[in-house]
DNA sequence: CGTGTGACCGGCG
DNA sequence: ACGCCGGCCACAC
C-alpha cells in the first residue's frame, strides 16, 4: 500500500493535486482502514504517522467526510487521545459498532484503551 | 483570495 | 485533577 510513500512523495508519486479525489483525506482513510478489528487508535496517532503535514484536527475533520467515503471507513475505531468516544455525538452508531468488535465502552470511554490502542507509526512500521 | 471552522492535543493556571 | 486557551492546517463559502 505505499501509504508511507505519500509522506515522502517527492515526484515519484502521482501528484494528487491533479485529482481532487485523492486529497489527504484518502491518506487518512487508508490508515483508518488498516486498523485491525477489535483495536482502536487516536486522531493524534494518525496525524503523527502521516507526518507534520497534517494536524490532529485535520484527521478529525477528515473523518467528518469519512461518512461519504466509498469503501466504508471504520471511523468508530478512531477516538481521541484519552480513549473517549468524542465522535459519538456525531456518530451515534459508534458505540454499537465497537461493541460488535468486543471493545468495551463505559461512559463513552474505551476500557483498557492503552491495551487496545493501535499505533500506525509502530504497527505499520516505517520500512 | 480572505475568513471561519473543525469527530484534536498538550500545556498551564 | 479539571477546565480553559492557543496552535495546528486543509477545505468550504
Amino acid at each position: 500500500m505505499a501509504i508511507k510513500n505519500n509522506k515522502s512523495n517527492k515526484s515519484t508519486e502521482q501528484p494528487r493535486s491533479l485529482t481532487k479525489q485523492y486529497s489527504f483525506f484518502e491518506d487518512v482513510y487508508e490508515v483508518v482502514r488498516q486498523i485491525p478489528k477489535g483495536r482502536v487508535t487516536s486522531y493524534g496517532a494518525i496525524s503523527n504517522y502521516l507526518g507534520t503535514k497534517v494536524s490532529a484536527r485535520m484527521v478529525g475533520w477528515a473523518m467528518n467526510a469519512a461518512g461519504s467515503a466509498k469503501p466504508k471507513v471504520p471511523a468508530h475505531r478512531v477516538v481521541n487521545s484519552k480513549g473517549i468516544l468524542s465522535a459519538k455525538a456525531l456518530f451515534p452508531s459508534m458505540e454499537g459498532l465497537l461493541a460488535k468488535e468486543k471493545i468495551k465502552v463505559e461512559n463513552d470511554k474505551i476500557i483498557d484503551f492503552k491495551n487496545l490502542f493501535w499505533d500506525p507509526a509502530k504497527e505499520l512500521s516505517i520500512d
